[in-house]
DNA sequence: GTAGGTAAACAGC
DNA sequence: GCTGTTTACCTAC
């Protein structure tokens, strides 16, 4: 089984030397385990056909030295997907890292010096890195997979166990859309059978944006540039006048707790612009959770709200306060008063924050920041050496919630689960959305 | 009942 | 018009 496609778009990315970001250090840093973690391994996992041989020995391959520090290669991601379509290399707000705003890509087309075999990887790994298409043309099969065991060296750092679990078998294991029930049933299937893109055995929406932002620099990709790796990658692009698969991204990113809106400032007086980011906890728990697990609380709603489409249709919350999910990833004039004021707002708005989640603390280090455009949950940047954390509520215990309940932490759940800078102890960013 | 896709209403910019 | 959020409905399982 190869799940690898569209690999050769925008292979590397090379940050030159006077790269400023200053918590990425300018050459690769040695990680304890496996290195994927696509802003400063040196090392990553590449595709294997063979899932119980991935699973038991994941092949390495080391990235390119180069001068400065070189992303990784793409063609090592899961299910092999390619980050960027080519033709974004180039864009300023595509694939744009801002805290590395001297990004050079380094690729124009697929270089065979790049995705050639590298030392001390085999043929048979090389074979795999070939570009496939197969969400693009081909029907796409989950693999069947058994639960994730920890690697013998588990715990490791936080940012291993982000490599350590970036595989489609960790979506799989850790979200219950992913979770293999017998057969092909992961296969993600159309909702009408008469849905022109059916294309039985393709990915749900939130893999695929997972896959386009976990490829990216930074995790993130603005909206536009997620419709074209859509586009790329993907066949929903096909029709340039089908506009319901941009919908259904924009719906994707909007419900799954997974992604998240950066509002960020790439310099004074510009404007903000806005990216789409994956959560520290998708990138911590190397997957992503089912976006429809939202509808828990819609079917509580709809006992009260009687409702046809239409006429009928309640008024979204967001209408009278504007509940997006954006972190402001530069300065902050948020109040203590004030977050206090929104936290009363949310908690009243949602009777199962406060005691659903415990309350916990924060490491004291990190700061809670109120946006002003609503309710902010997140961390920035998703980089060691920041502890940032911006949360919607004054108190910290409201931020996330990791250590319980949640699926999407399985493969470290129990006293295996190392503590993580970026996790809070209380409300998920999945359950913030679900209850906002 | 759950998961996923899609359409659409609506607000903000 | 684009973006983001939310609701509703549909199909498949």
């Amino acid at each position: 089984m190869d799940f690898s496609f569209h690999s050769h778009h925008f292979d590397r990315v090379q940050i030159s030397d006077q790269d400023s970001r200053p918590d990425l250090p300018s050459h690769p840093e040695p990680t304890q385990s496996t290195g994927n973690f696509a802003m400063n391994a040196p090392a990553f996992q590449i595709s294997v056909p063979n899932w119980a041989s991935w699973r038991s020995h994941p092949a390495f391959i080391h990235a390119p030295q180069h001068e400065g520090y070189i992303y990784p290669r793409i063609a090592d991601a899961d299910y092999g997907l390619g980050p960027l379509p080519q033709e974004l290399i180039g864009d300023p707000n595509a694939c744009l890292d801002p805290y590395s705003t001297n990004i050079t890509p380094t690729t124009a087309g697929t270089s065979l010096d790049v995705l050639a075999p590298q030392k001390g990887e085999s043929q048979s790994d090389w074979s795999i890195l070939q570009p496939s298409h197969v969400f693009k043309d081909q029907p796409y099969n989950y693999p069947q997979v058994e639960p994730l065991q920890p690697p013998p060296d588990f715990p490791p750092s936080p940012l291993s166990e982000v490599s350590s679990y970036q595989s489609p078998q960790s979506l799989i294991a850790s979200s219950p859309a992913m979770t293999s029930h017998a057969g092909d049933r992961l296969s993600p299937r159309s909702s009408t059978g008469d849905n022109k893109e059916e294309r039985p055995g393709h990915p749900p929406y939130s893999v695929l944006i997972y896959q386009a932002l976990k490829d990216a620099p930074g995790h993130k990709l603005q909206l536009q540039s997620i419709y074209s790796w859509f586009e790329a990658n993907t066949d929903k692009g096909a029709d340039p006048n089908a506009k319901g698969w941009q919908n259904s991204i924009r719906h994707n990113l909007s419900m799954n707790a997974g992604f998240e809106a950066v509002k960020e400032e790439l310099g004074p007086g510009k404007k903000a612009v806005n990216f789409w980011r994956l959560t520290p906890e998708t990138i911590h728990s190397g997957g992503i959770q089912s976006t429809t697990r939202y509808r828990k609380l819609q079917h509580q709603k709809k006992a009260t709200n009687s409702g046809h489409r239409g006429s009928t249709r309640q008024p979204s919350e967001s209408k009278r306060v504007h509940a997006t999910k954006v972190v402001k990833s530069h300065g902050t004039n948020s109040t203590h008063s004030e977050n206090e004021a929104h936290q009363q707002q949310t908690t009243s708005n949602n009777p199962s924050m406060g005691h659903e989640y415990g309350n916990a603390s924060f490491p004291m280090t990190q700061t809670y920041m109120q946006h002003p455009m609503g309710p902010v949950i997140g961390c920035t940047p998703m980089l060691p050496g920041n502890n940032t954390v911006f949360s919607d509520t004054a108190e910290p215990g409201s931020a996330f919630d990791v250590g319980h309940n949640h699926d999407w932490y399985a493969p470290e759940s129990g006293s295996n689960r190392v503590h993580d800078p970026f996790e809070g102890p209380s409300q998920s960013a999945w359950d913030w959305k679900k209850e906002n």
